[in-house]
DNA sequence: TGTACATCAGTGAACGCGCGTTCACTGATGTAC
DNA sequence: TGTACATCAGTGAACGCGCGTTCACTGATGTAC
């Protein structure tokens, strides 16, 4: 059966939206440590109060941000590693992903970069724990995949951080051309591509 | 002919390095945007105002920790690239580099891994110039090598990128290890040799 | 070498300002009967 | 369905505090003669 939420509780998710949607935009040109409570509930139009009801610090929203930034990844990793066509096409088509996801949400890309060495703990940690999900997941997705036969789960590790993290760095090569021409764009997916293809023809000859 | 600096400039440079070095200390637990100029001249034990006869800003003095931090690693990369044995003898070496400047210099590492997104323009920029730089060199060296023959200047840029952004991963890893037990960090080397050699392979058959 | 003046690194008081947190509150929404 | 009470998201005043920046200053160091 279908639970509806009262209308208080609705609000309340409203404004909690809200927050942390003006601390996201705040967050472009700072970092989470120098995130004022107050600069985002007066971004919101709320007391400074309010807050309160929603976060115990800015610490604290800083990790609902890291949930909200990347929880919903997860689905798209395996379909990408796991997807049809040669490895070649799947190069291709994750460059393309990134950039695509870069585009659509700047701002969480621009955190998850920031923060993932910030100077706010939890928030460190909360993307730690995020990422190394991902890895076990690109990890169980390459496992299936007939070019992984003889290879050790921990060599799998490896070969997915190795991934996860050159995913990153990519993400944060489009960042910064958000506001270049769509050429620099075209270039960074050209270099992310080649990165890539040398690091699968690295893995095809790894147990030689 | 030596020049002898005077009393005077050699105490406003004393200043200068304590203002550098507890700002650096400082940074452990915060990111640069949120220093205060107060914070760390009351480390050092000198009035807020003496800061100005320094920096502009806390921002400045951001600029020239990476200086600080990156600006004497260059000779490093070429004795490291260039240097004698086989490609797994200089994987090792590398890594052994690594592994021992982050012990050596754990704050200058932080820093730089902290405020190379971070959210201050200025010190990011000069981050990712120093870093392009390294990059640049590490082409150079690889030019030299005969491993190198056939490849363009565009590839071997790319794979320069590829041991840079590994070089830095690498070195937040240990990082994170510095208060872990001796074979933690034995891990991380281990998982970066491993790496690093199957982008070498990549780059064995990268012409085929 | 000695003297008279210039330089300038560091001082200390003062300023206006925004911060995080507390507290008792209000009034719309929810619930029990 | 209507009533009486409970809940609780958001309010607004108040607090003490540390911030960045200004300014005129001091006194040791440097320089010209």
């Amino acid at each position: 059966m279908s639970h509806t939420l009262g209308i208080r509780q609705v609000q309340k998710q409203k404004t909690r939206q809200a927050l942390l949607d003006a601390a996201l935009g705040l967050l472009e040109d700072q970092s989470l440590s120098s995130l004022g409570l107050r600069e985002v509930t007066r971004a919101v139009g709320v007391a400074p109060t309010a807050f309160y009801r929603h976060f115990r610090s800015t610490a604290d929203l800083g990790v609902a941000l890291v949930e909200e930034a990347l929880g919903s990844l997860h689905p798209m990793i395996g379909t990408t590693v796991s997807g049809s066509g040669d490895s070649e096409d799947r190069i291709v088509r994750a460059v393309g992903l990134i950039a695509g996801h870069v585009q659509a949400q700047p701002a969480h890309v621009r955190f998850i970069a920031r923060e993932r060495h910030g100077g706010v703990q939890p928030v460190r940690e909360a993307i730690r724990d995020q990422l190394a999900r991902f890895a076990e997941e690109v990890r169980d997705a390459l496992a299936e995949q007939p070019e992984s036969e003889g290879w050790t789960q921990e060599d799998l590790l490896m070969l997915a951080g190795l991934y996860v993290d050159h995913m990153l760095v990519t993400a944060s090569q489009f960042l910064e051309t958000l506001d270049a021409p769509a050429a620099r764009r075209e270039e960074v997916a050209r270099l992310a591509t080649r990165r890539m293809r040398l690091i699968v023809i690295g893995r095809r000859h790894w147990l030689a």
